[in-house]
DNA sequence: CCAATATAGTACTAATATAGTTCTATATGG
DNA sequence: CCATATAGAACTATATTAGTACTATATTGG
């Protein structure tokens, strides 16, 4: 598995859909564009406002729009919103882990963890929204295999 | 998040206390040291024989031990054997998926996991069972960064 | 040969986390 | 002032995951 939360993935969607121009656009349009149900993408709107990734404006013919360019947004920023922050296991987070004593792996948890950080903060809203495009090229990636190797 | 689930996790935590050696080591036994419940570690134990990971030894003197030297057995094999396959989203995976008109951003997707595939998958047992040690080094992670950007 | 000890497999239960909905309040435009 | 929109909080239902229990089978050793 290691797998995003439906909302983190729901999130990506909206975030995608709204970094095709930098109108408003309502709850009600997303989820009608996305065929998802309207409080659900309200839901997430609103939290991806709370973290600033989208500006939202009140009343009528408001709406939401990102507040800065697609180019500009990593995907582990949208996850880091809707998910909280990425920690693969419970130790790879700041906070200490009452099993270290039995546990010596905590610092290589975190160095994987920083991988995949890095990785998913290098995937911008605009690599996202090309479509069919090939972002990652993985014929490249040996270079990735000695950074975890050291 | 993107967490692991605790069963991975805790498989993680067996296979390396099993990689200090080439002994036969009972579930009773791993619990003690890991201070787990022996029906967990059982579960876990008999999951990771099932895919090969460990052998087993049946009756009384039997027990469990890792089928390949440490350096050989990668974490994100472990983690394959505890929660099936790495799959950061649905679309990850190899079926198709049902949104995929109303979403373009499948390929790339695909394209993150085999990054996060790649990098569980070079760091091994050994690697992990190292205190302390600083197997990632993040430092000349910038290469990485240029693979994902493609 | 039998008792003790160990794994194999399956099924069940409980706890947790997540997803999704609903409701009330507030703001804006016409 | 009404229609439309977001803000926030609380609630419910569902799904997943973790953990336990039970039965069967295998091996050792007295």
């Amino acid at each position: 598995m290691l797998r995003l939360s439906k909302l983190a993935d729901y999130g990506c969607q909206v975030m995608t859909y709204m970094a095709s121009d930098k109108e408003l656009h309502s709850a009600t349009e997303v989820a009608s564009k996305l065929s998802m149900s309207v409080p659900t993408v309200s839901k997430i709107l609103k939290m991806l406002v709370r973290n600033n990734l989208v500006g939202s404006v009140l009343g009528a013919k408001g709406g939401y729009s990102l507040t800065r360019l697609p180019a500009d947004i990593s995907i582990a920023e949208i996850i880091g919103a809707m998910d909280g922050p990425i920690a693969i296991t419970e130790c790879s987070s700041d906070t200490s882990c009452d099993r270290e004593s039995l546990c010596s792996t905590r610092s290589n948890w975190q160095g994987i963890n920083r991988i995949i950080e890095n990785a998913l903060g290098q995937v911008s809203l605009e690599d996202m929204s090309k479509p069919h495009s090939q972002v990652i090229d993985i014929s490249d990636l040996n270079s990735c295999s000695e950074a975890v190797r050291n």
